[in-house]
RNA sequence: GGCGCCAUCGUCUAUCGGCUAGGACGCUGCCCUCUCACGGCGGAAAGAGGGGUUCGAUUCCCCUUGGCGCUACCA
């Protein structure tokens, strides 16, 4: 049985990266019918942050990325090889240790920090690899006895095999590193507690992990691993390294360069659907000529494959993110719709432009709908003094979908002309390329005004219908009617249509509007 | 410095020795159109360099160069 593990340690948030090497372990494991397990990390107490493991957890289970074995959002353990949370497992690491210096495989060093600093101080004069020295590796039985009774802190270092390592790495191939380049590393420090190196490498056979799926900042520490194994006799799991996740300048994903907490997008609006789509996608792809991008975590289960993954890094590109992120906004926006649209008017009919509804009502209870969602959609952007109409933002909201999927922040901006009528100058109504003049919009407006003042009902259809009879009417073209409109009633360079608009600020603002802008051309 | 990993458009990538090097993001032209947007159709844009192997290398090997990672009593 196949079975991964995502080992985060609790220092404040999840990364990025990290969530992609969980994703990567969750899909590995649901291919292949095993199990994915979780793994708090948290033997480094000195960087523990608080609240740190609650917030780790209910990130993964936001992304939907749902482990068989490990601490769940309740705080309870589920499994049968816990503890799962690595500082329960001290003293299990600390009998490991032992039975490592008991064959000889480890050491206690009592060295101070003071001298180690100076000994790669001088190493690095030398122009030499720093490593320790090896000053307490044959210390006599009764130096150390003394040093143990007189209370002298140590750490216990692996012994490291001097021989030349090899290993497969599923990604990478066959690795090879010269042993005597590796130095004896620590396995549990002077407060007690074990390294990364010891304890990863013991809870990892104790909870029988098949494959070791982590960031490629591990693979330099890989040999000193496998002769952890060796040392215990234990068998070796399979490796998989990761490439990195980049800056735009190629570095390591940081902080530094932007956001990098996955908490951070879930706050911006991002779609999980979307974070996950495009982090599955960097550094991994199906390969075979397949050209489709959109994918949900289900079909990634059915088609991921480790040995597609790629060696190379990949930069984290924030506006592929925002474009899978619009793609799946729009395909929840529109499935949504076309529920509603469907239980409102059985007789609507899907077309690639929208939906043509059999009836006006329909469409009219539809649009109001609609609104209502966007507004949930866009809650946090919009400011307070709008809802104090609510009809008017409803309808404003209807007609500002596609704009709202895109960048909701943007949201306040689109709304603005709808509550307050913006200055503009008589030039806005004027538009060259269409021909329209001063002289063109004062007579389009006028007429215009004319015909939509008898529309009893304000419907869409209905405003359809009368400023078509009146561009038929002046014989002239669309544009000459409806450009000098729409500026008219949003006062906006940019707005959405004539029709939209005006059905959404109501007959007698539109009215209003339209004789407002009349009067600057008189 | 030492050790290691990596190398196709600006970015994410396809290619299992035959390539007029394909797709996506971004950029851009045109069309649609009452503007913006959406949508549709195009365009510019890549195999780091040098050696091999081969009838033929982006693909396999070597070197160079470049980039990155690790080099803590962090993970």
């Amino acid at each position: 049985m196949i079975k991964t593990r995502f080992a985060p340690s609790p220092t404040g948030y999840l990364h990025v990266g990290s969530l992609r090497t969980a994703l990567y372990c969750y899909l590995f494991a649901k291919k292949n019918k095993g199990k994915f397990i979780l793994r708090i990390e948290d033997t480094d107490q000195e960087r523990f942050v608080e609240g740190a493991v609650e917030n780790l957890l209910s990130t993964l289970s936001w992304v939907g990325l749902n482990y068989d074995e490990g601490l769940m959002e309740d705080g309870k353990e589920v499994g049968e090889n816990g503890p799962y949370i690595q500082s329960k497992r001290k003293n299990i690491h600390l009998e490991n240790a032992q039975k490592l210096i008991d064959s000889g495989h480890a050491y206690r060093c009592f060295c101070s920090k003071e001298r180690l600093t100076k000994m790669r101080e001088i190493q690095a004069k030398n122009k030499q690899a720093p490593m320790y020295d090896r000053k307490c590796l044959d210390l006599p039985e009764s130096e150390i006895n003394a040093k143990l009774s007189s209370g002298e802190p140590y750490v216990i270092r692996q012994r490291m095999p001097y021989d030349s390592i090899r290993f497969k790495d599923i990604i990478r191939g066959n690795m090879q590193f010269d042993g005597k380049t590796i130095d004896d590393q620590i396995l549990v420090k002077s407060d007690g507690f074990p390294t990364y190196h010891l304890a990863n490498v013991v809870d990892d056979h104790l909870m029988e992990i098949t494959h070791v799926i982590r960031g490629e900042e591990w693979l330099p520490s890989t040999p000193k691993h496998i002769a952890l194994y060796q040392a215990f006799g234990w068998d070796v799991p399979e490796f998989a390294h990761l490439p990195l996740l980049l800056n735009p300048d190629k570095t390591k994903l940081s902080k530094r360069q932007g956001h990098v907490a996955v908490e951070e997008y879930i706050k911006e609006g991002y779609l999980k659907e979307a974070v996950i789509n495009f982090v599955a996608f960097l550094g991994w792809n199906p390969g075979s000529g397949e050209q489709r991008e959109i994918f949900t975590l289900k079909e990634l289960e059915k088609i991921f494959e480790l040995k597609k993954v790629h060696k190379s890094g990949a930069v984290f590109n924030i506006e592929k993110l925002d474009w899978f992120n619009w793609q799946w906004h729009k395909k929840k926006f529109n499935e949504e719709m076309t529920v509603l649209a469907k239980e409102l008017d059985k007789n609507v009919e899907i077309t690639n432009r929208g939906f043509d509804f059999s009836n006006q009502e329909a469409e009219e209870a539809f649009l109001l709908k609609k609104g209502k969602k966007l507004k949930k959609y866009a809650a946090g952007f919009i400011p307070k003094e709008y809802e104090n109409t609510p009809e008017l933002l409803t309808r404003a909201l209807s007609m500002l979908d596609e704009k709202i999927l895109k960048n909701k922040k943007e949201t306040a901006k689109n709304l603005a002309f709808f509550f307050n009528y913006p200055e503009y100058s008589k030039e806005l109504l004027t538009n060259k390329k269409m021909k329209v003049d001063l002289n063109q919009a004062y007579i389009s407006l006028s007429e215009s005004l004319k015909d939509i003042k008898k529309i009893e009902d304000w419907t869409l259809q209905n405003l359809k219908e009368s400023l078509f009879e009146t561009v038929k009417r002046l014989d002239v073209k669309n544009g000459q009617v409806f450009w000098p409109l729409r500026a008219a009633l949003s006062g906006m360079q940019f707005s959405p249509g004539v029709f939209e608009t005006a059905w959404a600020l109501g007959k007698e603002e539109s009215l209003s509007r339209i004789a407002q802008a009349l009067k600057k051309l008189q």
